[in-house]
DNA sequence: TTAAATCTACGGTAAACAACGTAGCCAATT
DNA sequence: AATTGGCTACGTTGTTTACCGTAGATTTAA
């Protein structure tokens, strides 16, 4: 029993080419090739599909109205989104309308079969240049970025545990008999922390430890 | 010619895990089990590595430090990265040091193939799950799993004001300064703030505010 | 084989903090 | 008119931090 594939877009040369890929291979069958999200939707309340590849930019009734609608009203379809573009509020909203998957359209043929056989058996798929995009992407009106400091680099491993420790509150002396040294050891290590990231108080230390990855 | 990997994980178990998805496939060889990132450091250096498999938790040199060490020193090891929990503050640094994949340990056998296939054929990998996090967080800040503890409700303005300006580095007499109150008042509100949050140190107190969106 | 870095440890001092209680003033609410 | 909540302020006490210097042991790098 293949999976049964629905194709919408409305470039003929892209939705033939996706057709393509599943050509020759008896575990796939694209059963249509609709040209916008109305088209698609017909076909889907007359027929079986199990997996819904929408294009986001079509006329008449683009992919995001259609997937919200294959969503509500046949739920035994898995809706991915396929795209030329990476933009993360779209994204977003297309996860909490229950998509399970959006790649973009340059992704690799094999990929996009691993991709759909994922979906079908339940997970999800996010291209990774997808992520890759959303994770270097600048957050400005979010939250702001700071990338790490340089001076992150002069602490030791041992400073960074130490870090760790106060951030939970402990004391110099809860830490020495965490780590099996003595309370002035982890005095010396405060201090060494303190000259290097050139802070003079808890306070900014962690504030520093927040802003750099050391603590979450 | 198999791709030849390198795994550094401190739990053998684990460790000996992955490397069974490897075993009887020909296109793959695992040619060494690290136990810490000195040890695949030390690996690196002498013997020929297509990927690096690195467990993020490790004893002695984690795999942060180690990902560093081997883009900068061996550009032509791929450096993956293994983990059990999604932490996006940190994926954001690591592609910034330039790893090509991120995966959660939980991630199926196939899809493992397919990545190390995908970054050794120089492309990226990431997991869905981090994706599907990193979309669906709330964009209050990096520290995305913890949600606002409803103890911030009790805090007044005034209160939310002093743990700001702590959270600066300022000492109660400065902050007095700044808000021309007595260094005395500032040390009641503290002990107030302190109080209606159950915690007992500033240390605890920053890490509390930016947990919960007070500053950041 | 030096030299540098790291982790360990201590003595001492001044500053800052944490916690307790008490209390006046003001504004908003009951 | 009385109460409540928020901001202000002080006395006091013990704990903890921040910073200064010094220094041995061990590992790493030059």
């Amino acid at each position: 029993m293949p999976i049964k594939i629905l194709i919408a877009d409305d470039h003929p040369l892209i939705a033939e080419g996706i057709k393509n890929i599943f050509e020759n291979l008896k575990d796939y069958q694209v059963v249509t090739i609709a040209k916008n999200g109305k088209e698609a939707l017909e076909f889907i309340s007359k027929h079986l599909v199990d997996i819904a590849l929408l294009d986001i930019d079509m006329p008449i009734m683009d992919g995001i109205e259609c997937a919200k609608k294959i969503i509500s009203d046949f739920d035994e379809v898995k809706v991915a989104m396929l795209s030329m573009h990476q933009e993360s509020s779209i994204i977003k909203n297309l996860i909490e309308i229950g998509v399970k998957g959006y790649m973009l359209k340059t992704i690799p043929s094999e990929e996009l079969l691993q991709a759909i056989k994922n979906i079908y058996n339940g997970k999800e798929y996010f291209s990774s240049d997808v992520t890759k995009a959303l994770l270097t992407e600048d957050y400005s009106g979010f939250h702001k970025y700071k990338k790490t400091s340089p001076l992150v680099e002069d602490l030791t491993t041992r400073e960074k545990e130490i870090i760790k420790y106060i951030s939970q509150g402990l004391t110099n002396i809860q830490i020495g008999e965490k780590l099996f040294i003595s309370p002035r050891t982890v005095d010396t290590h405060r201090t060494n922390i303190m000259r290097k990231i050139d802070v003079h108080n808890v306070a900014s230390l962690i504030r520093f430890a927040f802003q750099n990855g050391l603590i979450s």
